[in-house]
DNA sequence: AAGTCGTGTTGCATTCCTTGCAACAGTCAT
DNA sequence: ATGACTGTTGCAAGGAATGCAACACGACTT
């Protein structure tokens, strides 16, 4: 839409690939010197291009802090909760999203079952690290040495017979559930609950959020609620390609 | 320089701070509304800016996308070589830098000692990575778990008498290595040489590679040879600064 | 339902900004 | 010294970006 902008723009990727000097930014863009010295400059001036010691171009520190104040200012909740709501309305149940903070798991959103029952679950209140499907997404996801340190810190209160046991059997299921992107609390905190949950990932792909619907058993059977898996991975990931500032198809196009 | 593509590269740090709609991007702008409508599309274009459902623009994945391939572009060993040798030409002892790959210290590059000494040390080779000051540069910076689980799997073969003993020994010397921002080997791996070393940083400050001055204590005490920290502490931060894109003092006027 | 405000969007004429050229200034090698 | 190579600057001409005004669309209010 605006040539020069354009130009300049198409700089970057083309720097991305290595560091390059004037005379090769010029004849890649297929423009005269002057005019890509020009631009240049003005990326230069921006941050966004760093000129080396050697004179060549790369790209500067500047994208780096974009970068980051960028994912620092998104709000996982703000961008996630018109899926909550519509992922309610097709099934139903009650659904929750949660972050991992400070070696604990909070609920940081819920949309409430449209059935005539409550759960014990309040924003911002912990959840049950050792049980809930979302606390398992989330530390599934942590890199090994903190994981197994974390796991051995953790008490593993007995809130029913299926609650998990102890560190090792965490750990176990914490690598299951790593392995298949999704989890499952079948009856672990509290008898008659089941819940199934899936990641939401930031743009580096790590986990920065989880998800799961949850619903009593005199409702749906756990077989029932694991049904709807399919419809909670894809929510999870219709949130993530938001939130990582993917658009579905276009971007290759 | 160039104004249009002043005026768009200035959306990108508006936008850094929270999304933001058209309207308000004009205005901040200064520019009219259309204007700044067809700014935004250039820059959508090229995938640096993303439009969320509100309609509302965002940052967009391709800001992520490019910073992250310009890293893996960068050669540390290329950037740092010319101060490794201006270093050894102040000092004229032996240079090395290394960096720290699945579980190891590797040395990537060597400038060697002006005066006729030789040392056991090989580029590609593995370090004594219990007690050579670049290798605890770069084990201290690792996370405390990480830390805690490597050193208890390591050895600790007693070279001389002055040896890093045990995990404990070698975890205490980490935890003050990452306090103090600098690392020596004193007699550690053979019983008369000294090494002071000093960690260079990524832009997002964590360690991605560590340097050492090495030299023998017939030639310089150990006393002598840490008089050389200064000297080295600012080549390695000098490294830091051109591997991460920053100008010294331009950054900020 | 009509009306109104608030968005984002498009066509178009004017004008200013970008462009490529050519000449210049360094640096390095021959 | 001389040549070839880089990066750099002034200038005129043309094209591209600009702001305006009008339009489209949806969300509220009345």
């Amino acid at each position: 839409m605006s040539q020069t902008v354009d130009r300049a723009l198409s700089i970057l990727p083309l720097l991305a690939e290595g560091p390059a000097d004037l005379g090769q930014v010029a004849d890649r863009l297929g423009v005269h010197k002057s005019t890509a010295l020009r631009l240049l400059r003005t990326l230069h001036e921006h941050g966004l291009v760093h000129r080396q010691s050697d004179q060549r171009y790369r790209l500067g520190a500047r994208l780096f802090a974009l970068a980051q104040q960028a994912v620092e200012s998104l709000d996982v909740r703000e961008i996630a909760h018109p899926h909550l709501v519509a992922l309610n309305e097709k099934c139903g149940h009650t659904v929750h999203l949660a972050v991992h903070e400070e070696n604990e798991v909070l609920y940081i959103d819920k949309v409430e079952s449209r059935y005539p029952v409550r759960m014990y679950s309040r924003i911002g209140k912990p959840v049950a690290i050792t049980v809930a499907a979302v606390a398992k997404l989330l530390l599934a996801d942590l890199p090994e040495p903190e994981r197994r340190a974390l796991a051995v810190k953790l008490d593993y209160p007995r809130y029913t017979a299926r609650s998990t046991p102890d560190a090792t059997a965490f750990l176990a299921e914490l690598a299951k559930v790593r392995e298949q992107g999704w989890a499952t609390d079948l009856g672990g905190h509290e008898e008659s609950i089941n819940c199934v949950g899936a990641p939401v990932r930031g743009v580096d792909g790590r986990v920065v959020a989880a998800m799961s619907v949850s619903a009593p058993n005199v409702v749906v059977t756990a077989d029932e609620l694991l049904a709807l898996l399919p419809l909670v991975r894809r929510t999870a990931d219709a949130i993530s390609r938001e939130y990582s500032g993917q658009t579905p198809a276009k971007e290759t196009e």
